[in-house]
RNA sequence: GGGCCCGUAGCUCAGCUCGGUAGAGCAUCUGGCUUUUAACCAGGUGGUCGUGGGUUCGAAUCCCACUGGGCCCGCCA
């Protein structure tokens, strides 16, 4: 194979009358006698191959009376315009790459249902190259922030994924056994945070990692149990340094990919221009409901699920505080949106603000309405956090499953003092969706979770 | 977990209101056609109607349960 179709239609003036050579699958066929003309599919996209059965070999012959839409052909042939005006490969040689066994769905309606298309992600990939051209985007935008962070001088690691005790977030996690090692309960990480702060503890200075977590909950179109994110630790920085770092990162990405700071995303302009909105949300809820949520013990907050109707299975002050977020703010986060300085109660591994002890030093930032990346001034001091998982622990114990558990291990890595450093979780999935206009995030996960079918309902073709 | 919608040929769909032998287009196979663009013309093959139960002389169609999917809500960094 020498040339992709959309090299040898880009190139044509320069192509037309050389020899090429492509390869791809037979997408359709028009058979007219003596001569067939086939759309030949690859990566790139399509082209025409214009075959005259007097230009073939006898084996080249042989191959296209048994050819069918669906198989995989090589063409070799001079690059030319049929009389139509189409660019097309005029075949010399024909050869069958790989035969199907099966029919391909419909050439004009394709491939349609949403189920079949991610059961049956192959046969989606082949009749809608638009979703080959998502995950380009989505392999585009992970470069993109590997780049940005090795340009930082960081460097790439791995930690486990099946821990012992897990944490960094709140979550329900997914258990497993692990036999050998007396069939001890092991976790699926929920994030990765607690072993990356043991590396800065340790001296690595600038560490990320591209990071599958896995949270224990209902799939909808923002959410995946399963989902990537890339967490990154800067020692010496602050959440400040990192809304920098993301507005250049994003801006960037946008315009080398879309040769603009402006996206269309579902009907509206999202604006990728620094500098990003800051919408300090605890003042916006004060000045909006007369409410400080910073300091809001747990009777208020019971209150105020009562009166706001937020029905909260726990109405204490941190689920009331999000909840207030998502009624009366969230909404306002279409433009790329830093959310900033959250209640301290909130944040059980940040730093306080300086100046306000009742808050913390963290941000969230926003886009298209959705929480693409969470960072802040991390915690340093093992003293204030031991009492903060002392904090989470209690409120485990009054119900709610998702605190986090106590981690012992890493209150004595952080016993031996650690550097002051910004944290950041940039999310991978909704960026992606932003930029390729998608609005569920199962278009832009390759597999998403399905639920198993009972036996024999395959695509089974008989 | 709650609500609404959906599941008929490999694909895209009609048939269901009002029960009476399972349909179309594309694909596939056979024949014709040497510049087509969803090529065209003629003929053929292809179905546990998501699954199970009920009503009925008779169910794709009516009823119940289950199952899979989509959207919305709830939950969810």
């Amino acid at each position: 194979m020498t040339h992709h179709a959309q090299e040898i239609k880009d190139g044509f003036s320069r192509l037309e009358g050389k020899e090429v050579s492509i390869a791809g699958r037979a997408m359709q066929m028009r058979q007219m006698g003596g001569i067939t003309f086939i759309d030949i599919q690859d990566r790139s996209g399509k082209i025409q191959a214009l075959i005259r059965n007097n230009d073939l070999d006898p084996k080249s012959l042989l191959v296209l009376t048994h050819a069918s839409i669906g198989d995989n052909l090589g063409i070799r042939g001079m690059v030319m315009k049929s009389k139509r005006g189409e660019i097309s490969v005029g075949a010399k040689e024909i050869t069958m790459l790989s035969k199907t066994l099966r029919t391909l769905p419909n050439k004009w309606h394709g491939l349609t249902d949403t189920e079949a298309r991610y059961r049956y992600r192959h046969l989606d990939l082949m009749m809608n190259q638009e979703v080959l051209r998502t995950f380009e985007t989505r392999s585009k935008f992970m470069r993109h922030v590997r780049d940005t962070l090795d340009s930082r001088g960081a460097i790439e690691v791995e930690t486990p994924i099946l821990q012992d005790v897990y944490g960094g977030a709140k979550a329900k996690p997914f258990t497993t056994v692990y036999h050998t090692l007396d069939d001890k309960q092991m976790y699926l990480r929920i994030s990765d945070e607690l072993y990356l702060k043991r590396l800065i503890i340790g001296g690595a200075e600038r560490v990320y990692e591209v990071s599958k977590d896995f949270r224990n909950e209902d799939a909808d179109t923002t959410h995946n149990p399963e989902f990537t994110q890339i967490e990154y630790y800067e020692a010496y920085s602050d959440y400040e340094a990192f809304m920098k770092m993301m507005e250049e990162m994003l801006s960037s990405f946008a315009l080398k990919t879309f040769g603009s700071t402006k996206v269309e995303y579902q009907g509206e302009t999202i604006d990728f221009t620094p500098p990003f909105a800051r919408m300090y949300w605890v003042d916006e809820l004060k000045k909006m409901l007369g409410v400080d949520v910073s300091k809001m013990s747990d009777e208020v907050a019971a209150r105020i699920n009562e009166i706001e109707k937020l029905g909260l299975k726990h109405p204490d002050p941190y689920h009331v505080a999000d909840s207030l977020f998502d009624k009366y703010l969230k909404g306002k986060t279409l433009q790329p949106t830093f959310v900033l300085d959250f209640p301290a109660f909130m944040c059980p591994l940040t730093k306080v603000k300086r100046g306000n002890p009742l808050l913390a030093e963290r941000f969230e930032l926003y886009v298209g309405r959705m929480e693409v990346a969470n960072s802040y001034s991390e915690l340093t001091d093992p003293i204030y956090q031991r009492k903060m998982f002392e904090d989470q622990e209690r409120e485990r114990k009054k119900g709610d499953e998702e605190a986090p558990p106590f981690d012992e291990d890493f209150l004595d890595a952080i016993e031996y003092g650690m550097p002051p450093t910004a944290g950041i979780g940039i999310s991978i999935d909704r960026p992606v969706m932003v930029f390729t206009n998608q609005t569920s995030i199962k278009e832009v996960i390759l597999f998403p979770p399905m639920k198993s079918l009972p036996p024999n309902e395959g695509t089974g073709d008989k």
